[in-house]
DNA sequence: AATAAAGAGTTATAATATAACATAAATTAA
DNA sequence: TTAATTTATGTTATATTATAACTCTTTATT
């Protein structure tokens, strides 16, 4: 059953293992920033860890209380070192419309997140928009426009809350 | 030759008659306005105006100054509230990635605008994304997600500055 | 070990946005 | 036409998000 669903739909199944999400993407981290010789360092790992307790989008300023408790430095500097980095590394995607920082279930590939926000239950899912983009690149040639960078967030009600239970 | 080229490419082409956008569009405003029974008042007629001074999204605080050369009170809710309006009537979409607004240029009918916008000039345009909503909103089908609202934002480079004639 | 580079600590502040309450103007009801 | 109501604006204060600038420490390179 799990392994028939992409795993983009995880985020609006409350039921689903939610542990392997993060060891999964802890564990991504791991492995991409040894590949690419980069240092993941504690502060980087618990900014990651932190942004993968839930698939809710979480504001910087949400995860400082984290890093205080940790023991480390708490202010904002801090963070938003470490979410630059993840964002440069492609480990976290930031959500324009809540400016909020999501975790990437697919950071090897290069790409630019495309998503669906849910209103209710804050929830968000990362959708591969192949055709999406397509559609944005035909748009965009036709006036001569290279594309560089693409943000496309859609807001609406998830599965779930449809059916009256907020996850 | 004007005639056969949308619209939306004019931001694109410093050469075009600005001020026809202009006062196309504070008529258009007007008119619906009129229409709904709203108050088009000289600060929301004001904020709409400086906003269209050009085809590059402009922050609120940018807004603030034609309000107090006016003599209005330039606190930022003043504009805020304009802006509000604003976009509740469709006359301005916000541009999430630049914390930006930028004046719509077919208000009547409901919509929300994707943008392609110069990474060097700054101007954006409104592209009319008929494809691409269809594609997110198969996407979301899919997931049996219910969209309520989209944005789609494309930073790149322009024709003209392509031609390294930033406009 | 000496040097350089990268990461983190720290203080201050910039940029964007809203809350809350007071006043004024316009619309509607009496 | 006033009185009541609604809508818009004035005003002060503050919340939220993000970055600048400088210091110190740790890691990597020579």
């Amino acid at each position: 059953m799990v392994t028939l669903m992409s795993e983009y739909q995880l985020a609006f199944r409350p039921e689903h293992d939610h542990s392997g999400c993060i060891e999964h993407a802890l564990a991504d981290a791991k492995n991409l920033c040894s590949a690419r010789n980069l240092r993941f360092t504690p502060i980087r790992e618990l900014v990651l860890k932190t942004i993968w307790q839930s698939h809710k989008p979480l504001g910087a300023y949400e995860l400082l209380p984290a890093l205080a408790e940790a023991g480390f430095n708490s202010a904002p500097p801090t963070v938003y070192r470490a979410l630059d980095f993840l964002q440069e590394q492609g480990l976290v995607h930031r959500i324009a419309l809540l400016n909020a920082f999501i975790g990437c279930p697919h950071p090897n590939d290069t790409h630019e997140g495309s998503f669906l926000i849910c209103k209710q239950c804050n929830n968000a899912v990362e959708i591969e928009a192949v055709g999406v983009s397509r559609e944005v690149n035909k748009q965009a040639k036709l006036l001569g426009f290279i594309p560089e960078q693409q943000s496309i967030e859609v807001l609406g009600i998830c599965p779930e809350c449809q059916r009256g239970i907020p996850a």
